[in-house]
DNA sequence: CGATAAATTAAACACATGTTTAAAATTGGT
DNA sequence: ACCAATTTTAAACATGTGTTTAATTTATCG
């Protein structure tokens, strides 16, 4: 047994595994502690308040992420020529380290960031964008360049279509996951289905623009 | 003032409005019994419990589209070639036809699938599926028949993320919305959306399959 | 009309939540 | 080893939740 976990650290791991699971407002302190086994009053002691906690959860991800996500997307913007799916491809390995942090990394991260987006006090989304909004701003410019028959604003929606296919398929992962094991006898781990899911917003986005119904 | 409505539809009315908004678990019956202008017990009395409101506000919805989006579909099954974007097609106007139940009817009932969906106690999602089950494959099917070259396990996870993305689009759509007027200063309804959303997942699902990471 | 059923109401219930308090235990530096 | 600062703890607090109760009002119909 290593006791030498920190109590702020065993808060932290205690609630982004619970906080990816059930989301941010349906998972209690008590239930948070008592997975940690430390004291219900240490969450306010080191963290201040349950948002302070959850700002906290996400900032530990993205702090790792993002910079990684960005250093890939320059690499791209010096190529002459970008496709949709070399885009979407500088997501896979800054979403792999995330491993480092939690084994289940990469889902726990884009769990937390569906429920974050969902969750409709977008205090927390206006904080990645003000955070992180220049990352955000050169995955649109380069989508465009890869889709320059579309639209600015068509492309802008069809990012956000690609982020909700995206934690959509991470939150309710683990019951897809069964459903898939129950119909089709196969394992199919995390990691897969990103694999399954970028071909799919590849062609979503590469889609040519409709002008009637 | 038309006070002709039952208490029972004015909860039903009240309480659609706000689960859309907010989810189920962060809509009170309070906040709902406000809304309607009735007494808090009166949910009790009516529908039982909170549980039971939930469910028959999404049956409300699910009996008028499910058959409908049936009908349709049957209509597609008997052609010799069956696209994708056929297939997505049918969704349209069963969709629409939930004005009829409310003006934004279209927009309420996929944020109520949404938030169906992402609740973990999958009750009510085997509840739709044991009640719907039928529907849902035939679409799979056709999908399916629409894209010979994918495996059917391709087939059901494209499904998903398309729920995903559609879903996703419309519990945010308000926010995103904004977003967009502000940004580009275009006005987008809720079914403009649907159109844009349309090309996207029919691209996504036509797309190739892949064999490597 | 009057009796019976149905519906509405105010109040209380039992429980769960985030937060605060004040005392106890532990730690760190000299 | 000791004092001061930090951390941990148990308990209480204030508030919000779904549900139930029992009394009252309203509607139904012979």
């Amino acid at each position: 047994m290593a006791a030498r976990i920190s109590t702020k650290d065993k808060i932290l791991n205690a609630a982004e595994a619970l906080f990816a699971e059930h989301g941010f407002e349906q998972t209690s302190l008590r239930q948070i502690t008592a997975d940690a086994n430390v004291n219900l009053a240490s969450v306010n002691y080191h963290f201040g308040s349950k948002k302070a906690l959850i700002q906290a959860v996400i900032a530990r991800y993205s702090s790792l992420f993002m910079p990684a996500l960005d250093a890939k997307l320059k690499q791209l913007q010096s190529h002459p020529q970008i496709s949709t799916r070399e885009v979407f491809d500088c997501f896979r390995e800054p979403l792999r380290e995330l491993v480092h942090i939690n084994k289940r990394g990469p889902a726990i991260y884009l769990s937390l960031l569906g429920y974050a987006y969902a969750e409709i006090q977008g205090h927390l989304r206006r904080f990645t964008m003000q955070e992180y909004g220049d990352v955000i701003l050169r995955l649109v410019t380069l989508l465009h360049a890869a889709n320059p028959q579309l639209t600015a604003e068509d492309v802008f929606w069809r990012l956000h279509f690609v982020l909700g296919a995206t934690v959509f398929a991470q939150v309710s992962s683990q019951a897809l996951q069964e459903i898939a094991k129950a119909d089709f006898n196969s394992d199919v781990s995390a990691e897969d289905i990103i694999d399954k899911l970028i071909p799919f917003i590849a062609g979503g986005l590469d889609a040519p623009h409709e002008n009637e119904i």
